[in-house]
RNA sequence: GCCGCGGUGGCGGAAUAGGCAGACGCGCAGGUCUCAAAAACCUGUGAUGCUCAAACAUCGUGUGGGUUCGAUUCCCACCCGCGGCACCA
C-alpha cells in the first residue's frame, strides 16, 4: 500500500530539482554535437491559462527534444510569451487593470503550469513581446524595413466601429459587425504604415517548395499569394486622350468583351464620366464606401453598378463597349479595372443579365498563349503577373503594442516635401510605451493622450522641436515575426542576434503550433527572414525547416470546447486527478498530432491504468530470466526501441505509445524483470513520462538523472526473425497459415501448405492454374 | 461557389511500395478478490449463420463501378462530414 503511485507527492519535487540543477538549460559549447532547434508556436498568454490545446502541442516538441537530447543533439528548446494584444486590452477598457499587470500574471500561470506538465524549456532564454528589451528591436526591424524602403506611410481603408468610435483589427470584426457591440463595420480612409510584402510574393511562392511542411498549409500560401499570369491591355476612352488599362487573364475571350467594369474608387472615374451622371455616381460612390466588409467580401450576392456614360475602344476589334463602375471590381487588384466578357465569365454574365448589357458569344481562334503573342506583336498590350497578396498593414490604433518609432517632424516637412517622417536614433530606442493613458475607445490611438510620451521629443534629423511621435502601435504579428531569432542570443544588447548564434542554432528544425496560422504568422516570418537574408543578416532565407501541427482537442462531447458548452477540460485539474505524467501520456495517445480529436474522460484512465501498472512493475525487478525468456524478452525490448526511434522523430506518438503497451504486457508475464531490461524501458519511456521515469530511476539508487541517459543502442540482430507464418490464400480468400523458416524455399513452402488440412479441402477437385508465392510475405494459389 | 482534408467495430484509433482488417486503449459482458462496493487482476468482445461451445462458412473499411490471384490501400463516378478562401477579372 505504501508503493502506490501518488504522482502528486514527488512531481513538483522534480521539477524543483530539475530547475536547481540546471538540467535543461542549453548546451553552448557542444562543437561536435549536431544541433537541432525545436520549437512551439509563440503562445499568447491569456488570463484563461494554458489549455489541452497548448499542452498537446507542447508536449509533442518536449518528447521531441528529450528524445533527441537522448539521440546526442544539442537541443535548444525555449519558451516565450507574444504578450502585446488585443485581449489584455480590452480587459483594461473594462477593469481598469493594466494590460501590464494582466499580462505578467497570465505569463506566471501559464509558466506553472508548463513547470507542471514536466515540459524542458531553457527558461533562461524565456522573452516577451511586452518587454522592453525585446520589443526594442521590433522597433529596430521596423526601422530597419523603413531604411530598406519596405516600410512605407499611406493612406488605406480600415475598419471602423461607430458605435466603439475605434479602428478595429480584422479579427474583431466577426461577419461585418463589432465583436465587442454587434454594430455594422465602415470602412474609413485613414493614413497607415505599411511593409512591402508583396515584394517577396515570388519568392514566398518559389521557396515553399524546398520547405517540409504539410501540403495543406503550402497550398494555403500559395492560394493567398495568389499569382495569375495574365495581360495588361489599354483600353481607348471613346472622344477622349485617356487610356483605361485592365488585367485580364483570358485575352483569348477579348473579341467577345462587351463591356468594361471600373472599381468605385478607380482614379478616371471622376474625369470620365458626363455632366448627367455626376450625381448618379457619386451617390453611387457613397453607398459602396459605406458598405460593410460583409457586402464587399462577397457574401451578398447581388451585384450592384452604375452606368457611367462613357465608352471605351476594345483594341482588338475597335468595337464601342460602354464603360460601368461596381463594386465588385476591387481597386486592389490587377488595375482595378475590367473588361466583362460575359460569354466566358458567369460574374460577367451576371452583371450583363442583370444590366442588359449585350452578350456576345464568340469562337475562340486563339489559345490564350497565342492570343498573348498576337496582342504583343501588335503592341495592344503586355504580358502581367498580378498577385492577391497585398502589403502587410502594421499600424493598430491600439495600446497594448510596441510604439512604431517614427518621429513626425513640420521643419523637414516644410523643407524637403513629403520627408517629413523620420526614425528614431537607434540610440534612443526603445521608444517606450507610456502608461498614462486612457483605454477608453475614442477613435484615436490611447497613447495619444499620453502627456509623457510626446515630451521633449526632436526630430532625430534637423534637432526641429516641431516633431512628433507616431502614436500608433504594431500589429503583433510583427512581435512574432522574428522572436525565433531572439532564442538564440536573448540577453544581447547591441543586436537583435549575433551573428555567431544565429549561425549556431538557426533555422528552426521544427515547428509545431496550430493550423490557424497557415497564412499570416507563418507568411510575416518568412517575410521578415527573407529581408534580413537579403541585408546579410542571416545565412539562410526560411526560418522554419519543418512545420507540424497539432490539431484541435474537442471537448468530451465532440464539440469544439467553449463556455457556452460548459465541456472545457482544464488540464490542472487532470494533473491533479491522475499526474502530469498522465496527462502527457493520454495526450500524445489520443490519436495522430495532426488530427481533431475529443477528449476522452474515460479514455484518459486507460492510460493512468498503464502507469500505475509500470509503477508496480518496478516491484519485480532484480532476478534472472531463463534464457529462452530472455532472449525473446530482448527481442520485443529492441523491436520496441526500433518502433520508437523510427517513429519519434516523425512525431508517431500514438502508435509509440501502444508499443510500450506491448512491452509492458510482455514483461509483466514473468516473474521477475533483468535490471538492465528495466532501465532500458525506463529509458525509452522517460520522454513521455519524465516524473515517473525519474523518481523510479531513483528509486533504483541512480545519482544522476535519468534524462542524461542515452537512448539505448539496436541490436538489430534481434529484429531478425528466424521462422515466418506465412497466410496461404485460395483465390484470394485466406485458408490457413504455414510457418517456415524466413529463408524457405519457395517449393518448400508449397509442400508445406499443400499439408494444412483446410488447404487441402478447398482445392480438392480442384485445378491450381498459378501459384503465388512472395517471399516471407503470401502464397496464393489460384484454381 | 472554389480549394484542401477526411469517412474503418458501441467509441478514440491501428494497418496502405496492394498481401492474415480491427494493433493499443475505452466501453461492454462474464469471472477472481470482497459482507458489499470501489480498486486491481483474468477471460471474452465486428456482424450473421450453423437451435450451447468448438470448428466452419458467409458478409464486412461511406455508396456504386473498375483494375488484380488478392483492394481499407490504386483508378473512375457519386454521397456525407470537417476546415480554409471568398466577386482576385
Amino acid at each position: 500500500m505504501e508503493n502506490e503511485y501518488k504522482p502528486a507527492s514527488f512531481e513538483a519535487a522534480w521539477t524543483k530539482k530539475w530547475a536547481q540543477q540546471g538540467l535543461y538549460s542549453t548546451p553552448e559549447q557542444v562543437a561536435d554535437k549536431p544541433k537541432v532547434y525545436i520549437l512551439d508556436m509563440f503562445p499568447y498568454p491569456s488570463g484563461a491559462g494554458l489549455h489541452v490545446g497548448h499542452i498537446e502541442g507542447e508536449t509533442a516538441t518536449d518528447i521531441l527534444s528529450r528524445f533527441m537530447r537522448m539521440r546526442g543533439y544539442r537541443v535548444l528548446h525555449p519558451m516565450g510569451w507574444d504578450s502585446f494584444g488585443l485581449p489584455a486590452e480590452n480587459f483594461a477598457i473594462k477593469s481598469g487593470v493594466h494590460p501590464h499587470e494582466t499580462t505578467e500574471k497570465a505569463i506566471k500561470t501559464f509558466k506553472q503550469q508548463m513547470d507542471r506538465m514536466g515540459f524542458s524549456y531553457d527558461w533562461d532564454r524565456e522573452l516577451g513581446a511586452h518587454r522592453e528589451d525585446y520589443y526594442r528591436w521590433t522597433q529596430w526591424l521596423f526601422i530597419f524595413l523603413y531604411n530598406k524602403g519596405l516600410a512605407y506611410r499611406a493612406k488605406a481603408p480600415v475598419n471602423w466601429c461607430p458605435s466603439c468610435q475605434t479602428v478595429l483589427a480584422n479579427e474583431q470584426v466577426e461577419e461585418g459587425m463589432c465583436e465587442r457591440c454587434g454594430t455594422e463595420v465602415i470602412q474609413k480612409e485613414m493614413e497607415q504604415w505599411f511593409f512591402k510584402i508583396t515584394d517577396y510574393a515570388q519568392r514566398l511562392l518559389d521557396d515553399l517548395q524546398k520547405l517540409d511542411w504539410p501540403e495543406s498549409t503550402k497550398l494555403g500560401q500559395k492560394n493567398w499569394i495568389g499569382r495569375s499570369e495574365g495581360m495588361i491591355i489599354p483600353f481607348a476612352v471613346a472622344d477622349s486622350k485617356d487610356t483605361i488599362e485592365v488585367f485580364t487573364t483570358r485575352p483569348d475571350t477579348i473579341f467577345g468583351a462587351t463591356y468594361m467594369v471600373l472599381a468605385p474608387e478607380h482614379p478616371l472615374v471622376s474625369k470620365i464620366i458626363t455632366d448627367e451622371q455626376k450625381e448618379e455616381i457619386q451617390r453611387y460612390q457613397q453607398t459602396t464606401a459605406h458598405k460593410s466588409s460583409l457586402q464587399r467580401s462577397g457574401l451578398e450576392k447581388q451585384k450592384s453598378g452604375v452606368f457611367t456614360g462613357a465608352s471605351a475602344i476594345n483594341p482588338a476589334n475597335n468595337q464601342k463597349i460602354p464603360i460601368w463602375i461596381a463594386d465588385h471590381v476591387l481597386m486592389t487588384y490587377g488595375t482595378g479595372a475590367i473588361m466583362a466578357v460575359p460569354a466566358y465569365d458567369e460574374r460577367d454574365m451576371q452583371f450583363a443579365k442583370q444590366y442588359d448589357l449585350p452578350i456576345e458569344k464568340i469562337e475562340l481562334t486563339k489559345s490564350k498563349e497565342e492570343m498573348t503573342e498576337w496582342l504583343v506583336q501588335k503592341r495592344m498590350g503586355k504580358k502581367s503577373v498580378q498577385y492577391k497578396l497585398r502589403d502587410w498593414l502594421v499600424s493598430r490604433q491600439r495600446y497594448w503594442g510596441a510604439p512604431i518609432p517614427m518621429i513626425f517632424c513640420e521643419q523637414c516637412a516644410r523643407s524637403t516635401g513629403l520627408q517629413g517622417w523620420q526614425p528614431v536614433a537607434d540610440t534612443d530606442l526603445p521608444v517606450t510605451l507610456p502608461t498614462d493613458v486612457d483605454f477608453k475607445p475614442t477613435g484615436e490611438s490611447p497613447i495619444a493622450y499620453s502627456k509623457t510620451f510626446q515630451k521633449g521629443v526632436v526630430c532625430p534629423k534637423c534637432g526641429s522641436v516641431e516633431a512628433r511621435r507616431e502614436v500608433d502601435t504594431m500589429d503583433t504579428f510583427v512581435d512574432s515575426s522574428w522572436y525565433y531569432f531572439r532564442f538564440a542570443d536573448p540577453h544581447n544588447q547591441s543586436a537583435f542576434a549575433s551573428k555567431e548564434a544565429l549561425k549556431k542554432w538557426l533555422p528552426v528544425d521544427t515547428y509545431v503550433g496550430g493550423a490557424e496560422h497557415t497564412v499570416l504568422h507563418l507568411l510575416y516570418a518568412r517575410f521578415i527572414t527573407k529581408a534580413l537574408y537579403d541585408a546579410g543578416y542571416l545565412a539562410f532565407d526560411e526560418p522554419f525547416t519543418q512545420l507540424r501541427h497539432q490539431g484541435i482537442v474537442m471537448g468530451p462531447d465532440h464539440r469544439r470546447m467553449s463556455k457556452r458548452w460548459g465541456n472545457i477540460i482544464n488540464p490542472d485539474d487532470e494533473v491533479d486527478k491522475y499526474g502530469a505524467d498522465t496527462v502527457r501520456l493520454y495526450e500524445m495517445f489520443m490519436g495522430p498530432l495532426k488530427d481533431t480529436k475529443a477528449w476522452n474522460t474515460e479514455g484518459i484512465q486507460g492510460i493512468y491504468r498503464f502507469l500505475k501498472r509500470v509503477w508496480k512493475l518496478a516491484e519485480k525487478v532484480g532476478g534472472t530470466l531463463p534464457a529462452d525468456v530472455h532472449q525473446e524478452q530482448q527481442k520485443i525490448l529492441h523491436k520496441t526501441i526500433s518502433y520508437a526511434q523510427e517513429a519519434i522523430p516523425k512525431m508517431m506518438f500514438n502508435t509509440t505509445v501502444s508499443k510500450y503497451m506491448e512491452l509492458v504486457h510482455s514483461i509483466a508475464k514473468e516473474d521477475t524483470i533483468e535490471v538492465d531490461t528495466w532501465n532500458t524501458f525506463l529509458t525509452i519511456l522517460a520522454p513521455f513520462a519524465p516524473f515517473m521515469t525519474e523518481e523510479l530511476w531513483a528509486r533504483q539508487g541512480h545519482a544522476e538523472s535519468i534524462h542524461k541517459n542515452t537512448w539505448p543502442r539496436l541490436q538489430k540482430k534481434l529484429l531478425e526473425e528466424s521462422t515466418v507464418t506465412i497466410p496461404v490464400q485460395i483465390n484470394g480468400k485466406i485458408r490457413g497459415t504455414v510457418t517456415v523458416s524466413a529463408q524457405e524455399e519457395e517449393q518448400e513452402v508449397i509442400t508445406a501448405a499443400l499439408q494444412v488440412p483446410l488447404v487441402k479441402k478447398h482445392l480438392e477437385g480442384k485445378q491450381i492454374v498459378k501459384t503465388i508465392y512472395i517471399q516471407g510475405k503470401i502464397l496464393t494459389f489460384v484454381v
